[in-house]
DNA sequence: GTAACCACTATACTTTTGTATATCGATATA
DNA sequence: TATATCGATATACAAAAGTATAGTGGTTAC
């Protein structure tokens, strides 16, 4: 690749590319996204459960996560008419497909882990 | 699934393979590590270089950062014995590795954006 | 009637992350 | 002699992220 060529790669990269991966990182950045997905992944679940779930998660931290995955598409939120109100989380179409991408970061991580051990 | 199979599952999952996601995270998180990573991509460079190719960071933070890479193996510092001395960045092989995490996250982004648009 | 459960919210605080600004020692250039 | 470059480091500060602890309003069980 010639110099003018990386150059209009790297233009077109830094636009909607790299929107593309901060968008990415963030619904996974943040100490307790991770882990609110993953047990997002095994099925819908309430407030409480998820509580009960995430070991050290406070109620206010849960909540404010809970939101801004909501906001990002990521979650969607169902609240039944019971008595007393149930509410319900679950991961939307995007949410789930996140299942590839922490797949890709498994094995890259992995992969890294034995690398780095060869290295020493 | 049933219960035991998919406990087994999120069992399995939360020792190595979280790990794993949190190794590759913690390559990514950060104001300053995917530009820095980012320029990277394109070959080798200079402390200038990339004080320069990554407008708003201070040599404070990129000196921190490229410290952090470095240890986490993702970049290779070398130093050339010429007057002044020369230090040359590099990613290592798992650094060049991210290029396909970097383009599953790509891919995701992309595709989240979509379904976004639609939703509304 | 008091204790507990659900789904949260409020307030105050600590820790982590990032910024601003100046400086270092060695060397080269005008 | 003055100024600039390289590859950083030092100090002080501001902003963001996370924690601790308590409380809300409604409902059910004992």
């Amino acid at each position: 690749m010639n110099t003018s060529k990386a150059f209009e790669k790297a233009k077109s990269c830094s636009s909607q590319f790299i929107l593309a991966i901060n968008d990415t990182l963030n619904v996974l950045i943040g100490k307790w996204k991770l882990p609110i997905i993953g047990v997002l992944l095994y099925g819908k679940k309430r407030f409480k459960e998820l509580e009960r779930a995430i070991p050290g998660i406070t109620p206010r931290m849960l909540s404010k996560e809970l939101k801004e995955l909501e906001l990002n598409g990521i979650v969607t939120r169902t609240v039944y008419d019971t008595i007393p109100v149930t509410v319900e989380y679950e991961l939307s179409n995007s949410g789930k497909s996140l299942r590839e991408v922490l797949d890709m970061m498994i094995q890259w991580g992995l992969n890294h882990r034995k690398q780095n051990m060869s290295r020493k």
